[in-house]
DNA sequence: CTGAAAGCGCTAACAT
DNA sequence: ATGTTAGCGCTTTCAG
C-alpha cells in the first residue's frame, strides 16, 4: 500500500495537522520541514487526491463531453483545454458520445457519480435536457458551439452564419450563380447556422435557391463523399460548392478525386477548417478556418474562473462569438 | 449538496448497509427495493465515486499518457480505448505530454495521486524512468507502440521494421534506386525501427545507403514540409520518398504542392496511416496502414483483464506484435 | 506552530 | 435480509 500522511507523521513525529499543513502552503518550521521532506522522499509519499476530494468536496477534475473525439475540431478544442486545466492541477475526463443523445446524458451521469466540479460540454441534445441534472449541483458548465434555452451557463461560440455567408459570398463575386452546399445534420446547431448563411448570402444577392443544390450530409468523411456525389450527379450546371466541416471536406476530396473532377476548372470548392489539410491539396483549397485553440483556451479560462473565484450563478452568463477566417487558397475559379 | 446514502436511509428507515446491498448487486426484499427506488428518484442521489473509491481503494479509472493528442494516430487510439474502457464502467484521464520527459513524467505523478487503477502509455522516455515510481504501486501498466527494459508490463506493438521494409520494397521493385526516407526523431521507438526497415530493404537489394537521402523530422506537419524541401533540395536525382507517420506525410504533400512537383512523375510517394487523407489526396497515396482500432482495443482487453482478473505480477507479460497493411495508391511510378 | 479529534460518503465485516 | 459500526486518507476546527 501506498504512504499515508499518517506514515509521515509517525516516521516524523509530527502531528497530521502539520503534515496537512507543509502540504496546503501552511507556516511550519524549518527544522520540521526538513524532516518532512526526507519522510515524503524515504516513503515515496504522493498526496492522495481522491481521499483530498472527498473530504473538500472537490475533485479538481473537469468533465469532457463531446460527439466525437476522432473529429479533428474536437481533438483540438480537447488538446487546448487539457494543457490549460492541468497546467491548473485539473484533470480531464473526456468522454466521446458518439453524437448519441442517450449516451450523451449517459456521460453526463457518469461524471457526476465522479463528482466532477465543471461540465465542459459540445452538446447533441438541443434541449439541453442531459444537462438538467448537472445542473442542480451548482457546479459550472460551459457549452461550446451551442447555446442551449433553459440552461444557464457560458457558451463559446464561433459566428457561424457569418462564416457560411462569407464563403458563399466570395463564390458569387466571382460570378457563380450554381452554387452547392454539403451542410450538417439537420438537428444539429452549428449546420442549421451554416445553412441560414447559405440562404442569407444567396439572399443578399438575389440569386433564387435551388433546393437540389442543398445536401445534408452528417459531419463525417463518407458523408462527405456521398453528398459530392450525388450533388454533382443531380446539378451538371453547379459550379461551385461549400462544404460545412472538415469531416465531409475531406470526403468532399476524396469524392472530387474519384470522380476525376478537376478544380477549380471544373469545380470550385471552399472547405472547412484544418488547414494544413487544405495546403496539402492540389489546388490548395480555400477554406473557411476556426479560431481552435482560441475556443479551447476561451472555454478552460472561463471553467476556471468559475472554479477559482467561484463565481456565483446569480450572475450573468456570458455568451461569447468568435469569428472566422477565410483561408484563400486556389479552388475557386473565377468566371467570365 | 448532493443526497448521500445516509439521505436515503433517512428517508426509507432502512440502514446503511441496506442500501449500500442495493447498489452493491445484494438481496433487498422487494418492498425495499421498491422503497430505495422512489427515495434514489426524490432525492436525485447518484453514488458518489469519490468516496467509494477512497474505501475500495480502486478509483475505476485509467491514465492515459501520450505524445500528442493533436496526432491522429495517438487521437483513434484514444477513442477506441475510451469506448470500450468506459463500456465497463472506467473512466479515462487522457495526459497529453506534448513528447516532453518531463512533461510525462509529472504526468505519470499526476496519475499517481488520483490513484489511478492502471496507465496506458505510448512512452516519449525510452528508458521509462517515469513509470518506475507507478510500477511500485503494483497496478498495471500497458504499453503502445514501445517496449521498455526493465519495466515489466505489457506491450502492443506494430511490426514498424517489416512495414517500413514493404514499403520502401515496392520502390524497389518498380525500379527506384534513389529513395529517400523521412523518419522520425531519433530518439523515438517507432522511428529507429522505421528506419531499420529501410535499411533492411536496401541491404537486401544490394542498394547503397546515401546519407543524403536520409531525413529526420520531427513527426509533426511542419517537419514533413521541411523535411521534403531538403531531400529534394539535396538529391535531384531522387526518385522516391517514404514518409513515416501522418503527420509528415501531410507535411510531405503540401511540401510536394508547394514545389509545383508531379506525383508520381517526378517523384513517387508513400506515406504512412490515414486511408482517407490518402483518398483525398490527387492522385490517391499509396499508405502503410496502422491497425489503430485494432491496437486500441487491444490495449483496452488486456487492461481490463488485469483490472478484473487481478492477473498477478509473477506471471508472464505479453508483447503483442500487430501487423500493418500497405494499401495501394496511384503515387508510385514504375520506372522503364 | 503543532497536536488531537471529528467527519467527508462509502463499504464491509459483524451482529441480529 | 437488515442494522451497527469501524475505518479508507485527508482537511479542518479547536486547543494548547
Amino acid at each position: 500500500m501506498a504512504a499515508t500522511m499518517k506514515d509521515i507523521a509517525r516516521r516524523t513525529g509530527l502531528g497530521l495537522a502539520t503534515i496537512s499543513s507543509y502540504f496546503n502552503g501552511g507556516n511550519v518550521r524549518e527544522k520540521n520541514r526538513i524532516k518532512i521532506e526526507e519522510a515524503i522522499e524515504e516513503l515515496h509519499y504522493e498526496v492522495n487526491e481522491v481521499a483530498r476530494g472527498l473530504k473538500t468536496n472537490a475533485t479538481k477534475t473537469i468533465g469532457v463531453v463531446i460527439p466525437e473525439l476522432n473529429n479533428t475540431f474536437c481533438a483540438e478544442i480537447i488538446t487546448g483545454m487539457e494543457d490549460v486545466l492541468r497546467s491548473h492541477g485539473y484533470a480531464t475526463i473526456v468522454c466521446d458520445c458518439r453524437t448519441d443523445k442517450k449516451l450523451e446524458r449517459e456521460a453526463i451521469e457518469f461524471l457526476i457519480r465522479r463528482r466532477v466540479d465543471g461540465v465542459i460540454n459540445m452538446p447533441v441534445d438541443e434541449e439541453g435536457n442531459h444537462l438538467k441534472k448537472f445542473q442542480k449541483t451548482g457546479k459550472p458548465i460551459v457549452l461550446i458551439d451551442r447555446k442551449i434555452q433553459g440552461i444557464s451557463c457560458d457558451s463559446v461560440l464561433v459566428d457561424n452564419e457569418k462564416a457560411a455567408e462569407d464563403a458563399v459570398r466570395q463564390f458569387i463575386e466571382r460570378g457563380h450563380r450554381y452554387i452547392g452546399i454539403i451542410g450538417g445534420p439537420k438537428g444539429i446547431f452549428t449546420a442549421q447556422e451554416r445553412m441560414a448563411g447559405y440562404y442569407r448570402a444567396l439572399e443578399k444577392a438575389g440569386i433564387p435557391v435551388r433546393e437540389s443544390l442543398i445536401c445534408h450530409g452528417d459531419y463525417t468523411i463518407q458523408g462527405g463523399v456521398r453528398s459530392l456525389e450525388e450533388l454533382v450527379q443531380k446539378n451538371p450546371d453547379m459550379t461551385a460548392v461549400f462544404v460545412t466541416n472538415y469531416e465531409m471536406t475531406m470526403g468532399a476530396m476524396i469524392g472530387v478525386n474519384e470522380l476525376g473532377i478537376q478544380i477549380p476548372e471544373q469545380l470550385s470548392v471552399i472547405g472547412f477548417d484544418n488547414l494544413q489539410f487544405a495546403r496539402a491539396c492540389n489546388p490548395k483549397l480555400t477554406i473557411v478556418s476556426q479560431p481552435t485553440d482560441g475556443i479551447a483556451r476561451e472555454v478552460a479560462r472561463i471553467m476556471l474562473e468559475h472554479l477559482e473565484n467561484g463565481k456565483k450563478e446569480s450572475e450573468e452568463f456570458f455568451t461569447e462569438k468568435l469569428q472566422t477566417e477565410i483561408i484563400e487558397g486556389k479552388s475557386v475559379n473565377t468566371l467570365k
